[in-house]
DNA sequence: CTTGACTCCGTACTATGGTACGCAACCTAT
DNA sequence: ATAGGTTGCGTACCATAGTACGGAGTCAAG
């Protein structure tokens, strides 16, 4: 497939593409898998495609594009450990991230049922997150 | 308190602390409250800390800053729709995110227990992914 | 009454994750 | 064969959320 075809298959930018690319995420492939040097439009295949979806996954889970790098080029290393020990982080990080989120939601859960009261003047935001 | 005072109190950096109150998110007290007009050093009262609080506790729920502004001036005013509107939409916001995160988490434990067993070569980290 | 730490303020710079722009070359349908 | 829609590539620009810096003023303690 042609950029524009992943692109569109992705739900991403052209751009984001060719920034991944540039960030070493996303391969370059050769304009010709023959070999013609000249001309021609580059094509993506079905690893391309899998690549960026982990891309998209891994930044959804909270890594960074360094991160994530990183991930690729550990995904045909053998170095578990270091693999092993970015997960278990990760893992670390989305727990408290989750906790976080939830006291939040609690706290704007409370609030939002505040501000539905008829009568209740103003919703008391600030103090909402008192004890967040 | 002085602005170094209350950054350590937050936990925040004292340049944190104009940013916001460039960006309107804090007041900036005046010099002196009895009303002599030149020297001194500004001085920050509870209010400012809670405020301060409030805005760290707003961005872990994920509202940015520009949001996190406007309910500071929703907070004293009586736009309750508003107001509800705003949290309703966080509450959506941060469940979707909770649930992604908690895929991703799972997406993790099961690479990093592969990871762990003795008899592997290496971690599948792009194919752990593969249906988050 | 001076030294050292802190404050004030403006401006500049940083990192992250993209987006946009412009031009030439290419590719496809008419 | 030619017009219109990609592609390729480099460079520039954007938003968000800060962080750093430099110089002048202020304040507390020795």
């Amino acid at each position: 497939m042609t950029i524009g075809q992943l692109a569109k298959r992705a739900s991403v930018n052209v751009e984001t593409i060719r920034f991944y690319q540039r960030k070493g995420l996303l391969p370059v492939p050769g304009r010709r898998e023959g070999g013609g040097m000249q001309g021609s439009v580059r094509r993506y295949d079905e690893a391309v495609f899998g690549r960026l979806r982990f891309i998209k996954s891994a930044q959804a889970a909270g890594f960074t594009l360094a991160e994530i790098g990183e991930l690729l080029e550990l995904d045909s290393s053998t170095d578990r450990t270091r693999a092993r020990a970015l997960a278990d982080a990760r893992i670390t990080a989305i727990e408290k991230t989750i906790a976080e989120l939830d006291a939040a939601r609690r706290a704007l859960v409370g609030l939002s049922r505040q501000c539905a009261a008829a009568d209740t003047v103003h919703c008391p935001i600030i103090s909402a997150f008192e004890q967040v």
